[in-house]
RNA sequence: GUGGAUGUAGCUCAAUGGUAGAGCCCCGGCUUGUGGUGCCGGUGGUUGUGGGUUCGAGUCCCAUCAUCCACCCCA
């Protein structure tokens, strides 16, 4: 089709069946959470480019090539979010809560990212965030999982796997990542470009690899779990202990990496093979450095991040609410006792559609299309007698009675 | 950013380089107060867009846009 006006590419519109599936997710987001105390916070989808800067990594590809950046009519570098943890620690630190003890938010809303778009992934997509604030863990990081868990089941996704996986500290890691980083160097030759580059970049990310004969040269990589400090491996070990008393599903994969820098210790992804080659659904971890280096005091915290759209796209089909009742008026006079008996029916509880006019055989086809279990007509007929015809479209049976018995009928039979 | 596939009616899809079609949907009629099944009829297209080759292009070539898939990266 020859559109001129269409979306921009990568970004797309949520029709009702699509909202649908989302408010599932959203409403079970709302149902879990507040089970575990969290309460929701709203925050800008536009924030200073610096924030990102500072906070992602500005290595990292999502800040050096692929935020929506710009310069408003007043000079100020803005950014399109495109993530929300940032934007979350900014508003926390910004309302001066540092103090206030233990914060534990959740928000919805969408992310910019300008990447080729494929399948599960969108240049404007929504997601759910939580983040909890001065929690140092491991408890903490064992209830989020559980709660993101929670979710998953409340949703009653299957398909899915939860794994886990210690990232270090500042005291740790960096001297892991000059092992790993000897240890890849000596088989540099072997491995393919991509990779080569990645030892300077982000040497981890050559763990996961997905070429063969990359693997084939990592059979004795040295991995993070083995090189964590005390403190890591106590917290890590702690993790467990908690995951295992709850009976929570769980693998320990040594190759999940983060590409946002601020991530330290636990990180954790919920996984499925259903999706093609965006198979994260929930990722997260804990991000004790973060708060500091934006300027706060030093806070230890932990949070995930749920792709919406990916989420949804587990789910089946979900049904659209179909109205309890159409409306047909026949005749001029008629119309008028048609609004007022919609109106009393609305009052009433049910959901209610008016056919508005036309001749009777177009407003019956009308009343079907909308999927209505019950038609009320009135036409001149049932103004005489004060009453209103009842018709049940499943079965096609029709008698008059009075509007209150057709409530009455209406509200008994209403789907639940 | 790289590679591959696709783009024809509202939707799903046909059309050896030679007059753009079908099914579904929609609208109307059979039935002027009755839908969903049946029969009959009808609306609907600058073949994504822009160039080129050709007597002639939906078809071949180039560019561009979009979608899908993968890489990269990530939710």
């Amino acid at each position: 089709m020859g559109r001129k006006l269409q979306s921009i590419r990568g970004v797309h519109d949520g029709l009702p069946a699509d909202v649908a599936r989302w408010q599932r997710v959203e409403n079970a987001a709302r149902q879990v959470f507040s089970c575990y105390g969290l309460q929701e916070a709203r925050l800008p989808v536009l924030e200073p480019t610096d924030l990102f800067v500072r906070s992602i990594g500005k290595e990292t590809d999502i800040v050096s090539k692929e935020m929506y950046r710009f310069t408003d009519q007043g000079g100020d570098d803005l950014c399109l979010r495109p993530e929300g943890t940032s934007g979350a620690v900014r508003a926390w630190l910004q309302a001066g809560l540092t103090r206030s003890g233990i914060q534990r938010w959740y928000y919805m809303g969408p992310m910019f990212r300008r990447e080729r778009p494929q399948k599960g992934r969108l240049r404007q997509f929504q997601q759910i965030g939580v983040e909890l604030f001065g929690v140092p863990g491991p408890i903490e990081d064992v209830e989020t999982l559980a709660m993101s868990w929670a979710l998953i089941e409340a949703l009653q996704i299957s398909d899915v796997q939860m794994e886990i996986n210690s990232l270090g500290c500042p005291a740790c890691r960096p001297a892991y990542r000059q092992i790993l980083v000897d240890y890849l160097e000596k088989r540099k030759s072997r491995l393919c470009d991509t990779c080569r580059t990645r030892i300077e970049t982000n040497p981890m990310r050559v763990l996961d690899c997905k070429v063969e004969s990359c693997q084939a040269q990592l059979t004795d990589a040295p991995e993070m779990l083995s090189h964590l400090c005390d403190d890591c491996s106590g917290h890590f070990d702690g993790v467990r202990q908690g995951l295992d008393a709850l009976a929570l599903p769980y693998q320990i994969n040594p190759k999940i990496v983060r590409g946002l820098d601020y991530y330290s210790r636990t990180a954790f992804e919920i996984v499925t093979d259903q999706l093609g080659a965006q198979g994260t659904i929930i990722a997260g971890g804990r991000y004790d450095g973060l708060i500091e280096e934006l300027g706060g005091p030093a806070t230890p915290a932990v949070g995930f991040a749920l792709g919406l759209e990916r989420l949804a796209m587990l789910l089946p089909e979900s049904k659209l609410v179909l109205p309890d009742v159409a409306v047909i008026g026949l005749g001029q006079q008629a119309q008028a006792h048609a609004l007022v008996a919609a109106r009393d029916m609305r009052a009433a509880g049910l959901s209610v559609v008016h056919c508005g006019s036309g001749s009777a055989k177009s407003l019956f086809k009308r009343a079907d299309r909308e999927g209505a279990g019950f038609v009320v007509v009135i036409g001149d007929e049932e103004l005489n007698r004060n009453l209103v015809s009842l018709k049940n479209m499943k079965d096609g049976s029709q008698q008059q009675m009075s509007l209150d018995q057709a409530i009455a009928v209406c509200l008994k039979g209403k789907m639940p």
